[in-house]
DNA sequence: ACCGAGGTCCACTCAAGGTG
DNA sequence: CACCTTGAGTGGACCTCGGT
């Protein structure tokens, strides 16, 4: 009943990262029988005994619940849903608003609310098409443009994306390239929250700011430049802990920095192979850099 | 510390289509 | 044909950040 779920913006290219939030999903009695599906005036009494910490931590938001305007037949319960089957499958999944390339798989069965969407299934060869530089292109043309040049990834455009038909030599590869693609950025994502969460405990940044966040982009001294400037000018570092974010930064962030490298090349073969799939002459490739809309995945090599 | 601008995200609501 | 279920779209709320 209570579920881990993802948001849009948990959503990153190739692996999402859940923050550790649930979902509490109790389905309407209209299409799914519980406990206290069919007790009538008893229902919630029976809900009561039956879940008693949830009931309680809903009953704080009792009036809340009950005036809102999509609920199930009761009002501790979700409106019904035709697919909650399908959130425990393999699935690609995507933020519906994105203003970046940003699919990948969920294997974990995670549950989600509308800003995220999803496709059944687990095809690698349409994850490496989504996250293609050429679809960003072709999505910044094709898709609906919603407020502060974000896309509207809506049922209506996703399904009519069109899909290359790869060779099988080129199926196997992208196989292979999404791996080691989806492996190096769960390692980035580790390693970044490592860091944060070292951070925090020492060196009291419980809110990092946009730049910390994107730790690979820094080098040693601005990483030094930006733990000063969220910890305020006035609490001095000690020569001890310049020290310790210096070794940090070598043992930890610099070897980060040489695998994401290794993504980008890999990154780099995987848009070759699907230009390829699309019949892509290099006339055209060279068209797409030149017509390049904002925030594309990849730069031209 | 405050403020305004800009960036990011989601809650809310409408309505199509199904059902009896 | 009235009601209900489910699909679908979007504008405003919230957050962050840089400048003063």
């Amino acid at each position: 009943m209570i579920k881990p779920y993802l948001r849009g913006q948990d959503i990153n290219r190739w692996k999402a990262q859940w923050n550790d939030l649930w979902m509490i999903t109790i389905k309407s009695s209209s299409d799914y029988k519980s406990e206290w599906s069919d007790k009538g005036d008893l229902a919630e009494k029976v809900f009561s005994y039956s879940y008693p910490s949830v009931y309680q931590h809903l009953l704080k938001y009792r009036d809340r619940l009950i005036s809102r305007s999509d609920q199930g037949t009761f009002w501790w319960e979700l409106r019904s849903c035709a697919y909650w089957n399908s959130f425990e499958k393999p699935k690609i999944i995507f933020p519906e608003i994105t203003w970046r390339s940003q699919w990948c798989f969920d294997t974990e069965g995670l549950y989600t609310n509308n800003t995220v969407y999803f496709l059944q299934g687990n095809e690698y060869w349409l994850l490496a098409v989504a996250n293609s530089p050429v679809n960003w292109w072709y999505s910044w043309r094709k898709a609906i443009h919603g407020k502060d040049e974000a896309l509207r990834f809506i049922k209506k455009y996703v399904l009519k994306m069109p899909i290359p038909i790869p060779t099988s030599e080129v199926l196997l590869k992208s196989k292979e390239l999404i791996d080691r693609l989806i492996n190096i950025s769960q390692k980035l994502n580790t390693t970044t929250n490592t860091i944060l969460d070292w951070l925090c405990v020492e060196f009291e940044i419980t809110k990092p700011n946009q730049k910390l966040r994107s730790l690979l982009d820094l080098n040693s001294d601005s990483l030094i430049t930006e733990v000063r400037k969220v910890r305020g000018k006035k609490k001095l570092l000690s020569a001890a802990a310049l020290k310790a974010l210096r070794e940090e930064y070598s043992t930890t962030i610099a070897p980060a920095k040489e695998l994401a490298l290794e993504a980008l090349q890999l990154e780099h073969q995987l848009s070759d192979l699907v230009n390829q799939a699309y019949g892509l002459t290099p006339e055209e490739i060279d068209l797409m850099w030149k017509t390049a809309p904002p925030r594309m995945p990849l730069h031209r090599e």
